[in-house]
DNA sequence: GCAAGCCTGACC
DNA sequence: GGTCAGGCTTGC
């Protein structure tokens, strides 16, 4: 599952073997995965140079020079859970579930894009919109300051777990880093982000930027489909702590992980090393449960 | 049946 | 406006 240390791998893999070529032709096999006209995607992208690669949480985007006294543009890519970014010698067969193919040039090579189960999302757009579909996101993961990241806890009485997921708040965390920063911080994935102290807010800060970025310096995470642009899978598996680790021992105490759903997400936690607050955060549809007359 | 990111719509 | 359930999707 891509998150920010698995796009930022694939941004520094396209840094380096993209950077400066051109867009010769873009081939759509499945218009699902393209945001708007299939058409308009193509004939905005092609015959324009990569001019640079940003990223901001889970998002990439591939900044395309102007063409014929145009502006530049922008390639707006995000993931979702399958997505993968392939560059590859166009004579190789095509792997099922490719949706996109980039021609480059120089060179004989293309850039892929594959994705099983169809949740991510490719556009194009200028630099207008791209910064009006980046400020809908909080401050990408490894940049929020302390501060930043205290204030933003405030007011907030769902679970943390599912602040850590929502974009809005901080960009770039998914399922597999947000159950690892918790078991870091210590924190119980229940716990109400407005009732966190100061201290345990910036224990969670620390947590989460280091365990991104042990992961980048790992190339990611591989648990089923991430690769990176090369093919090549994350090395960060064999460090996740609690994880789909459910069952196994925590490698802290040696008591057995659990596993909850919260937000509809499964959530991996070590009860004992990661203790319930006094009062944790309790969906409506419990609560509703809970108000019922018990007979 | 479960995995998951993200969007939509419902609820309070 | 915050929060959550549901739906999308396919392979294991």
């Amino acid at each position: 599952m891509p998150e920010l240390p698995e796009v930022e791998t694939v941004m520094r893999g396209l840094k380096q073997r993209v950077l400066g070529r051109r867009l010769a032709a873009v081939e759509v096999l499945n218009p699902l995965v393209i945001a708007g006209p299939a058409d308009d995607f193509a004939a905005g992208l092609s015959n324009r140079s990569v001019a640079g690669l940003r990223r901001k949480g889970k998002t990439l985007a591939i900044e395309l020079e102007g063409r014929n006294g145009q502006p530049s543009c922008y390639l707006l890519l995000r993931l979702g859970m399958t997505g993968q970014v392939i560059l590859t010698p166009q004579e190789l067969p095509l792997q099922p579930h490719t949706h996109v193919r980039i021609f480059l040039e120089p060179g004989s090579e293309e850039i892929r894009y594959r994705d099983v189960r169809r949740f991510g999302r490719l556009r194009c757009c200028t630099s207008q919109e791209l910064e009006t579909i980046w400020d809908r996101l909080g401050p990408d993961a490894p940049e929020i300051s302390e501060a930043q990241f205290f204030e933003a806890t405030r007011h907030r009485y769902g679970s943390v777990k599912s602040w850590l997921l929502n974009q809005q708040m901080l960009a770039g965390l998914g399922n597999i880093y947000a159950d690892e920063a918790l078991f870091e911080a210590r924190i119980h994935p229940l716990t109400q982000p407005a009732r966190l102290s100061a201290a345990s807010a910036r224990r969670l800060h620390r947590a989460v930027k280091n365990v991104l970025k042990r992961a980048v310096n790992r190339q990611g995470t591989t648990f089923r489909d991430y690769l990176d642009i090369e093919g090549r899978p994350g090395n960060f598996s064999v460090r996740l702590k609690v994880y789909q680790r459910t069952g196994q021992p925590c490698r802290r105490c040696g008591r057995p992980i659990r596993r909850l759903v919260i937000g509809g997400r499964s959530t991996h936690f070590c009860p004992h090393c990661q203790p319930r607050p006094r009062r944790v955060a309790v969906p409506r549809s419990s609560k509703r449960v809970a108000r019922k007359p018990q007979y």
